[in-house]
DNA sequence: ATCTATTAATAAGT
DNA sequence: TACTTATTAATAGAT
């Protein structure tokens, strides 16, 4: 889709690798976004660019969506890595069949990359402490740049951390399904959004 | 992108409503699965469909980034003896100048609809007991029948991808091994893959 | 699920 | 990095 037709294969030169990747995030986020207005799904992207900063997308937000798939197959207690088990998530709904119980609609992603910081954010109806101003990289921990070099190691070294906090998003997710998913009433601020925009998305884009 | 342009807003028709999920959601699993072949980035996508079926993709796992992703959040009880500063936030990072420390090349994303799933898979180093199939809806693409109409077209079209993975699996773990991170020999594994089969890529078909 | 007409995304270039 | 434009890629509607 350009002047010319690619390869899709490791880009080595360094400024076009950031330029790409920069564009195709986008549009990667785009397209989720479109997604979940279109046919309301919950979806969540997660990315670490070439330079390892961390990239979310989220509807209604990341977190949410990544317990809820957490929760499907961490129905236990436990789970080694060698469960890899995208288990089986049947779960909760007995047979939907296409009936989207919580239909809110907020779409948020937040990302943070070397020299560009990019954020897209969304309606919402909490968490909004702030953002930004704090002259350049800014604060909240899910509008973060959040970087660090860290490696195999720190992950190696978190592990079992992690496993810890699967085991509590489990459980809380479990709580959090038996009260009903989310009550709140995203669609009417969405609806007022909408009106005036068409579309949810708003975009925030710090330089640096 | 169509014979006609459409709103971006909520699908009401049941019908339409499934097959745009379903052709969108692949377009999006395909700009991601490019998005990493061409920055080589870390991508998890955890899509929850209008019938709340789970569509996941993930390069490495959808769980290796979401673990990241958490990780470097928690900031609850970790006990951590060596402070590498996965901290939450900032302070100041070491630019990583695009250096990608631990780069594997494994895409992966498995799906569930209604009528519909389908999961593309590649390479992977293990895992592969796992029960899951629960029935009907969902399932693990490693542990699956396969028998249904198998994606022969998504095979092929993923053949170059995955020679593409080859290509930079080999590059990367040549740089992984000299930093003594995994020693497995994905190479030789993914050679034997792409070799037999032309495509690691599978595809689960089941219509209701 | 397939097949085209169209629109949308984007590689290069600026 | 943000635009602009030529092309390719994705996909809406129809089969």
């Amino acid at each position: 889709m350009g002047r010319k037709k690619i390869d899709i294969k490791k880009i080595n030169n360094k400024n076009y690798l950031k330029a790409t990747f920069s564009k195709r995030r986008k549009g990667l986020f785009r397209k989720a976004t479109d997604l979940c207005c279109l046919s309301g799904a919950q979806i969540a992207i997660i990315t670490f660019s070439p330079g390892n900063k961390p990239f979310v997308f989220g509807h209604p937000s990341a977190e949410t969506v990544i317990d809820r798939f957490l929760g499907e197959h961490a129905s236990c207690t436990m789970y080694d890595d060698d469960d890899e088990g995208i288990g089986p998530v049947d779960g909760e709904d007995g047979h939907e069949d296409l009936e989207v119980s919580h239909d809110e609609e907020d779409i948020r992603s937040v990302d943070a990359e070397d020299s560009h910081e990019d954020s897209e954010a969304h309606q919402e109806e909490e968490k909004e402490d702030e953002a930004g101003g704090d002259g350049e990289k800014v604060s909240v921990w899910w509008d973060e740049p959040i970087d660090e070099n860290l490696g195999l190691h720190e992950l190696k070294k978190y592990k079992g951390l992690l496993e810890c906090l699967k085991e509590n998003v489990a459980s809380k997710l479990d709580e959090m399904n038996k009260r009903e998913f989310y009550t709140k009433d995203y669609l009417a601020m969405l609806n007022s959004e909408i009106g005036s925009t068409s579309t949810t998305c708003q975009e925030r884009d710090l330089r640096d």
